[in-house]
DNA sequence: TATATGATGCACT
DNA sequence: GTGCATCATATAC
């Protein structure tokens, strides 16, 4: 099985971000052709989480170029990022979306009632199909022995892909959520249907 | 089908 | 104490 090298990952975020897309990861029995993705361009980018420099839990995301940061969020929520650039760096790609490849039974018995579609659909919809957890933090993928593993594409020469603004971040006073810093493959139903960084609405006092 | 809202726990200030 | 790189559900059309 081929795996992306520890030099695939170590290279500019903005130029591996897009290439993900299509590469099939694996974990826990479950296959996900990537369909969707983020980039975070580490300490230049006001929405990553080593914005602020590094801190317990993106420890992770300084690590060599192809380890796993996978964290918990609103309560109830996992994400994978896959770390990109060199030890020290703490860019990253956050996996959005994917078409589940093989697995099924495994990513629906995890996932509840859920259409195949909609398996993973969306980051922690994604992480929850393939049993990405607190455990799978840190994870350095380019290992043979890994247990979670990313192949490349196979050739058809290039996808279709665009880009767009990134999900969730919002804030006042321009953030990084106008980075047009989201890829996706172009005419995919797996694509997260969430909608662009709306404000949230303001509570009712 | 589309939109609105509550749930939920942890990291960070 | 506050705010999340979200999702499932309820309600309205």
């Amino acid at each position: 099985m081929t795996r992306l090298s520890e030099e695939f990952f170590d290279r500019p975020v903005l130029q591996i971000a897009p290439e993900l897309l299509g590469c099939v990861v694996t974990h826990a029995g479950v296959s996900v052709r990537l369909t969707e993705v983020e980039a975070y361009d580490g300490a230049n980018d006001p929405g990553s989480h080593a914005f602020r420099g590094r801190t317990p839990r993106n420890a992770s995301m300084f690590g060599p170029a192809g380890t796993l940061y996978v964290y918990f969020t609103y309560g109830m929520h996992f994400c994978c990022n896959i770390g990109c650039g060199p030890e020290g760096i703490a860019s990253a790609v956050l996996l959005r979306a994917g078409e589940v490849m093989a697995g099924h039974d495994l990513a629906r018995q995890r996932r509840g009632r859920s259409t195949d579609r909609d398996l993973a659909r969306g980051p922690a919809r994604l992480a929850q199909a393939m049993a990405l957890g607190r455990d799978q933090d840190g994870l350095y993928t380019p290992d043979p022995d890994c247990a979670m593993s990313v192949e490349p594409r196979s050739q058809q020469g290039r996808p279709a892909v665009r880009t767009g603004p990134r999900v969730g971040l919002s804030g006042p006073g321009g953030n990084g959520a106008t980075y047009p810093w989201r890829f996706w493959l172009d005419g995919e139903t797996s694509v997260s249907a969430y909608r662009p960084a709306k404000p949230r609405r303001p509570r009712a006092t």
